[in-house]
DNA sequence: CGGCATCCGAATGGATACTG
DNA sequence: CAGTATCCATTCGGATGCCG
């Protein structure tokens, strides 16, 4: 079966869809409850914050990969987590794995299009955090001096 | 006293910096490590997927907010962890605390111009799971019927 | 109002050993 | 090669009670 493809042409892209981008201090917001914060976007929040999702997910943006292939491109997985991690993403809908069955095993793991699809978000994310990891790092260390110093 | 008040207007954003959307399988990449994997790109990412820290940050968006302002906005985070991830949110720079010392006290938080860049990022991957959860949600209950069914 | 301190269960994640 | 199983430390996060 299919999944629900969406665009596959993701160029340049605007975030405007439904969570806008507002103006003066609050009050006049609806109280019920904004997009962003709804439930759903939580439980995606907490795949992509987990520890190596979105690393996983970014390196099969290069290209499927070997199980092992993965573990060593990834520097510091364990063993047990990549594979977890890969569930999860299979899970997801957003992997999808393929065994090859020779001696020894050989089991591929590929982005579906759904896991392609959020590739381009998480670079977003990802280039924002390293353009801002200096300032991040600042304002901690000068948090922390105000803290203890 | 006057928060400070970022840039509001932050229109159209693509992503195309530096991490790049390749082409074909494995095998002619860079085994250094991308830029998408490095340790400052997991730690914006365990902010981001922290459960309340973006909701908050998407709060705080919309206006600056008083904390029990903020606590009933945002559906069941307890008091404890609104404090916990506002103070975390501050030490990165990303969400600014203005005291005012009056009967009863009065406490406003509000994002800083880095939790304001913060916020496009954010919105798009927000945008991501509104689209794509029932995708989600379809593929794990399907995924879940291959296990135990 | 806006916290902090304490307690405690649940989840996360690393290390190690074993397997088809 | 690609896992599974077990153990264990750390962290996360909710509930409750007290404070200025």
């Amino acid at each position: 079966m299919e999944i629900t493809r969406p665009h596959p042409q993701e160029g340049t892209q605007s975030y405007a869809s439904h969570t806008r981008v507002p103006h003066g201090d609050a009050g006049d917001i609806v109280p019920g409850h904004s997009p962003a914060a709804c439930p759903a976007v939580t439980e995606v929040l907490s795949r992509v914050g987990d520890k190596w999702s979105m690393q996983v997910v970014m390196q099969l943006g290069y290209g499927s990969m070997r199980f092992n292939q993965l573990r060593r491109e990834i520097d510091g997985i364990s063993q047990r987590m990549l594979t977890r991690t890969l569930r999860g993403l299979e899970r997801d809908g957003l992997v999808d794995r393929t065994v090859t069955p020779s001696v020894p095993p050989r089991v591929d793991y590929a982005l579906t299009p759904l896991g392609q699809s959020l590739r381009g978000p998480v670079a977003l994310l990802g280039d924002w955090a390293v353009a801002n990891r200096e300032a991040v790092a600042q304002a901690r260390s000068e948090y922390d001096l105000r803290e203890d110093g």
